[in-house]
DNA sequence: CTGAAAGCGCTTACAG
DNA sequence: CTGAAAGCGCTTACAG
């Protein structure tokens, strides 16, 4: 059974196949008869018609695919909804939004731009200049560092305002001497840092000292560590914000090895709401991401970029509504 | 910059666009010299000519993409490790290795086909058959069900021998009652079920009693009813094989509050091994799968149906070599 | 207001 | 052993 092709509905629908062209792809000014119109769309419908992609593509030097390139970080598991909700966004726009996991020596990149000429390209992370210039060079649209402080203007969602609000919290509670829990991760840094940076303009803001940094790793020793250089210190710290939740469950297990109890001797705030978060003893105080909203504000951005789409105002929700403070036990 | 085409390619090496599109494609059957072979070869490089996905894709009705849909399952971690190998493996053999993310009603997975004309879709959990209905019409290969039993071959990956793994290592320890922990989430049933069959089967191949089941949600309640299942019945469990590794940890965290010792009282096995498994306290036993290893089977499968390499016998590692016990703490 | 025709880059049946 | 030509399905500049 061959594809139904545009030839085929301008002949059922008895008009020429610049005329369906004109009419599927709403080209208005060139004025056609509503009846003409209906009939065409009538017909493709009626056929099931759908466009082959190849066929635009080629003649468009463009595709109606949007690429996301996902390098090698940690995915919490919250984005995969945030993965859905793009889709969903992007498919009702008539783009498909397709993932790409690029973790340094694939193929590189630059082959594939040529290879499926994607109408956008979206990197999540941050791409190489190599990979950057040959995208420029193809003139395909990039949408760089999506979770990066750069990319806070796209989806609402700013990893600093995470970093400062874990410092609200914990100061409205009335710690004054917190601690920030980081990750020795190269994979979590562009995550990591702004977080921090955030807490320690939190920090600076509230007139609390600079939070007492110290980097770890998900591990037992490596959280012992951390607590022992929280508390044994001359003025000891009385909360820790961590940069995520396993660091921070990391943190927990250790204080209960170590008979510290939580959060009467040391409070605890993490970032993800894991579902384990929730199960932990004491349960984790932390901050929830909305991924669903800040997906629908990426996908605005998208379509603002490929034209399909008038560039709108941030109106979508702020960084406020994207991200909520989950009180639990350990704060 | 235009793009560089077969037809510059031809030209600058003095040959035709045909011999050209013989050599890039390898069809030695038409004996070209192997001095026209090698100047194609060489001016292909310096001209940095990249063969257009959509010419091809056009001409051919099939486009070099491998599309993998995932349903909404609540992916491990580990899954991304997956996503990489696969990606490496097609990508050595010329193919872009894409992943669409679907969650049920997005746009109709049929006209997905049409638009992007994959080589062959493969998709992780099942498709509905509608939807593999209309990818048949399409002549579109598809592989279905990877990660269920019936895709055991294709991965080397067996739901069913991770349950079995997980009694073995109990019944060894000299357990004899054992429960189960599946979860009550219709989005895990196609692991749950099949993990659970496995375990079934130990036991009866054993000689013990079939484990005692109990469904149960990521919730402390949850956690909390299913431990006094295990322990107040008639004959207590000494060991639970969980479904997963967040399972096993919720159990855990209901064991301590109701002072259940583990091992002890109750040994405790999972599957995943997360971050958070070795941090618990006590340390998580539980089962790792070397997924990167399941990934290049998959891509042979993936090669073979398009016939860029001849099916391969499943010589790649097989169960005993994906999975492993990781032996710890609560066991 | 609508249509005939060209051309995007590729592959391949056919002709030399 | 190699090349000229057709055609995959689409969009759009151009002509009526």
């Amino acid at each position: 059974m061959p594809r139904v092709t545009s030839k085929d509905v301008a002949r059922e629908a008895g008009v020429s196949q610049t005329t369906v062209s004109f009419v599927l792809n709403g080209k208005d000014e060139h004025g056609l008869s509503a009846e003409t119109r209906r009939r065409v769309l009538e017909t493709a419908k009626r056929l099931g018609y759908v466009p082959s992609g190849a066929g635009r593509a080629l003649r468009k030097g463009r595709s109606k695919v949007v690429l996301c390139v996902v390098p090698d970080f940690p995915v919490a598991e919250a984005m995969e909804q945030f993965k859905l909700a793009l889709g969903r966004s992007l498919g009702e726009a008539g783009y498909t939004c397709v993932y790409l996991h690029h973790a340094g020596t694939t193929t590189p990149l630059a082959e594939l731009w040529q290879h499926v000429q994607p109408a956008v390209v979206v990197a999540f992370g941050s791409l190489s200049p190599d990979d950057t210039q040959s995208l420029h060079r193809a003139e395909i649209p990039l949408i760089d560092g999506v979770f990066t402080p750069d990319g806070t203007h796209l989806t609402g969602l700013s990893q600093e305002d995470i970093g400062r609000l874990q410092i609200e919290h914990l100061a409205a509670r009335g710690h004054r001497h917190i601690g920030y829990a980081a990750l020795d991760d190269p994979r979590e840094r562009p995550f990591c840092r702004p977080r921090l940076r955030g807490a320690t303009r939190a920090c600076s803001d509230l007139g609390l000292p600079a939070p007492q940094v110290v980097s770890m790793r998900y591990s037992r020793d490596s959280a012992r560590n951390a607590v022992a250089e929280w508390t044994q210190g001359a003025t000891p710290v009385t909360a820790v914000a961590a940069f995520n939740d396993l660091a921070a469950l990391a943190v927990l297990a250790s204080c209960r090895i170590q008979h510290i109890v939580v959060p009467d001797d040391l409070a605890l705030i993490g970032v993800d709401d894991l579902p384990m978060s929730s199960l932990a003893v004491p349960a984790l105080t932390t901050i929830r991401m909305d991924l669903t909203a800040a997906a629908d504000n990426l996908a605005s951005s998208v379509l603002s970029t490929v034209g399909a789409q008038p560039p709108t105002a941030p109106s979508g929700p702020d960084a406020a509504d994207i991200l909520a403070i989950v009180p639990r036990e350990t704060t």
